[in-house]
DNA sequence: ATAATACCCGAACATGCGTTCTTCGTCAAG
DNA sequence: CTTGACGAAGAACGCATGTTCGGGTATTAT
């Protein structure tokens, strides 16, 4: 009683899923169906293209028929997915936060982070998007530790209630992460760490917010002991 | 005297650079010397097989000759420089930790994350990677927070002093995410966060490596309340 | 047993598509 | 003027590659 059907996919299916993909990465072009036959050992390309056919019909490729080499993975993103973002510097409790100027341009950074732009919140402009690494322990009321890459929108200034924001206050000679608001005698940065307690910025201190915090990025193994 | 030979890169080089970047990332696969020529206004495909020449010695594209299609752009990361994580499903404090069985594949994921490999501390072996969504604020202690996404490496169960792993305790029912460190009578578990104690594990009690972790990515503005 | 699927082959077929050959026009050097 | 390099066409040629078809073998349903 049709013991074996269970789920589509195949070990024929993946292999040849996994060919396509590493085909793909390799050469810069999909392969053709005799390629693909031989990859996989399946002697005859009707067979291949048997497969071909099924696993389009599940939506993993995409082909264009009549085509050599119209082949694609629908999830496999095509290219320019992804963007660098400029490490701008590193973000220090005491010290000012770096910001790159309105007119920096990311061919100039040295260091970059790659991120794909499906892990952004808004992908429409992140052109202005800039990272900072963190330096010290003295973010972790932010969750936030050192050697943590944060990724930063610039907001001009502003920042709304509720979103994270890297401030630097002048008079106290300090770079915070907090959570922000607005009150009616100032501003209640928030930590993150709900165990911790707000600070209160009265009217009269000035508070610069150099951005928005969209994304924190720990890569354990460069801290491990 | 050759004046005007210097800079190469003609008006029709640099639109058939173009058209062959736009058609990779529209279509998937490079186009054929005719969609070349329709696309550049070049009747002939002669022409464009010279120019392509031209660009193959000027080192801007590569070519397989003989081979349909087989036009890459160099300087493109064709694709490839990121891959998929699939999640594996969400951490919880109170219950066992998910992992995909070894011969887990990616493509039947639902849910993925993209991450390029110039994140990765290892990129040789990426294949078993996955990925988990932290749920509940009960891994604070671990810097990490509700919404968190977790990139965890499957060990076999071994952990090295210093490595941060995924622990499930089956006699307390718990899950936590933490510094591992073997001693002479047990197991200590060591907070990422330094202002908190650490946790002992006695020899004879059970505990299950699920995986290291390797990387812990927030995204903030999902959380924003 | 028979029919219906799903899976697999090999070969013939028909295009797809890179290559090459011939021809032509322009322009600058000899 | 002749020559030769360069840019451009168009067509013919021929391998590359997708498609189709007749024919297999299992396994399962009727």
């Amino acid at each position: 009683m049709m013991a074996h059907k269970k789920k589509g996919l195949s070990e024929r299916h993946k292999k040849i899923l996994r060919f396509l993909k590493s085909y793909q990465k390799r050469e810069g072009y999909p392969p053709t169906i005799r390629e693909i036959g031989k990859a996989t050992s399946i002697s005859s390309t009707s067979v291949v293209n048997y497969y071909l056919d099924q696993l389009e019909k599940m939506g993993k490729i995409e082909r264009q028929r009549k085509i050599s080499r119209g082949i694609q993975l629908t999830d496999l993103n095509p290219l320019g997915e992804m963007f660098k973002i400029p490490i701008a510097g590193r973000i220090v409790a005491g010290e000012p936060i770096p910001v790159p100027a309105s007119d920096f341009n990311y061919f100039d950074a040295e260091a970059s982070v790659d991120i794909a732009h499906t892990l952004l919140p808004h992908p429409e402009k992140d052109e202005a998007l800039f990272a900072l690494e963190v330096d010290g322990d003295s973010m972790i009321d932010a969750m936030v530790n050192d050697g943590d890459i944060v990724i930063m929108r610039p907001t001009g200034g502003e920042a709304k209630n509720g979103e994270m924001v890297a401030v630097w206050l002048p008079e106290r000679d300090e770079t915070t992460l907090k959570y922000f608001y607005k009150e009616t005698n100032g501003y209640r940065l928030q930590p993150a760490n709900p165990t911790m307690e707000p600070i209160y910025i009265d009217k009269s201190e000035s508070l610069e917010i150099k951005g928005k915090v969209v994304m924190v990025i720990r890569q354990i193994d460069k801290t491990v002991v």
